[in-house]
DNA sequence: GCAGGTTATATTGCAGACAATATAATTGCC
DNA sequence: GGCAATTATATTGTCTGCAATATAACCTGC
């Protein structure tokens, strides 16, 4: 007879439902992203970068977006060599500082923000997902997310 | 003056709380499973595969794997490959339908399981994470995964 | 000033994810 | 029986993620 692991179940496991609700919504946005020539990473990439040119704040070392975003650089230098290729930003170096690289907006990329700025209405619509009840899951997350960044 | 778009503001969204929770759970997985020489969706994939031999229903169709994961052959067949490789899994066609490949425990994979059996009580107790609000948390996770998967 | 540590970014290599396409086996339909 | 549609898996190509390592520029103490 089999000993059981219940605690080894898929269905128990909070880690799995955040995995997949994260690889599904990637999946939802993916095809309202794909008519901007966006993919999802990038498109937080410039989430951060229209509110840095909100804020007066451009142009941002890559060091910024790595901690908006909690990715590295082995991520972010090709993605955003990926961006630069296809228009949307420029980087450079910074005079002041030769080590940091300074990441900018280009005229496409930031006209782009007029149309991305469709995109969360048409998620939620297209998903049908309660505004409300999203908001609260959100804080919930947030605290989730502090705790382990910390660790 | 810049016209604001708080639509587009990063922390507004529930998207990149899910994103990022995603990935730093991941990383919270990552030493213990590294351990065991796992990764995290190899992981998930045994937890799938035990389940089964708890249940009897050993071997199984990379399609059942596929379901369960919300994952696609192209992401399943290279990684079952790896497993292979590593001996912790075996794969073979099925001969009542020459279509379907059956992925089967070898010893070592099912002797896994002991080890693995710890992980989960590990990681509550390294992440600091309430179980509790946990288990909250992951029903309303689970509502939005089943409301994305349906659309 | 300069040696040693720190900082910012880049590079390499590997393992996912997934869209798109391909292929072989099975099933259904006439 | 035979051909079209379906099914199960595989393959290819691109883009993440991330650990590990590298490198050049800065800073610090002495």
């Amino acid at each position: 007879m089999a000993k059981e692991y219940p605690e080894l179940h898929l269905d128990n496991q909070l880690c799995f439902s955040v995995y997949t609700l994260s690889r599904l919504i990637t999946q939802a946005y993916q095809p309202l992203l794909k008519a901007l020539g966006l993919t999802y990473p990038q498109y937080l990439a410039l989430l951060v970068l229209w509110q840095a040119e909100e804020e007066g704040s451009l142009p941002v070392p890559v060091k910024f977006l790595c901690e908006k975003l909690l990715l590295d650089t082995g991520t972010l230098t090709p993605l955003l060599k990926r961006m630069e290729v296809n228009g949307l930003v420029v980087r450079g170096r910074s005079s002041q500082d030769e080590r940091v690289v300074q990441v900018n907006l280009t005229e496409a990329g930031l006209k782009l923000r007029e149309q991305a700025s469709k995109v969360p209405a048409e998620i939620l619509c297209r998903t049908g997902l309660d505004i409300a009840q999203g908001e609260q899951i959100k804080e919930e997350l947030s605290a989730l997310i502090e705790q382990l960044d910390q660790a």
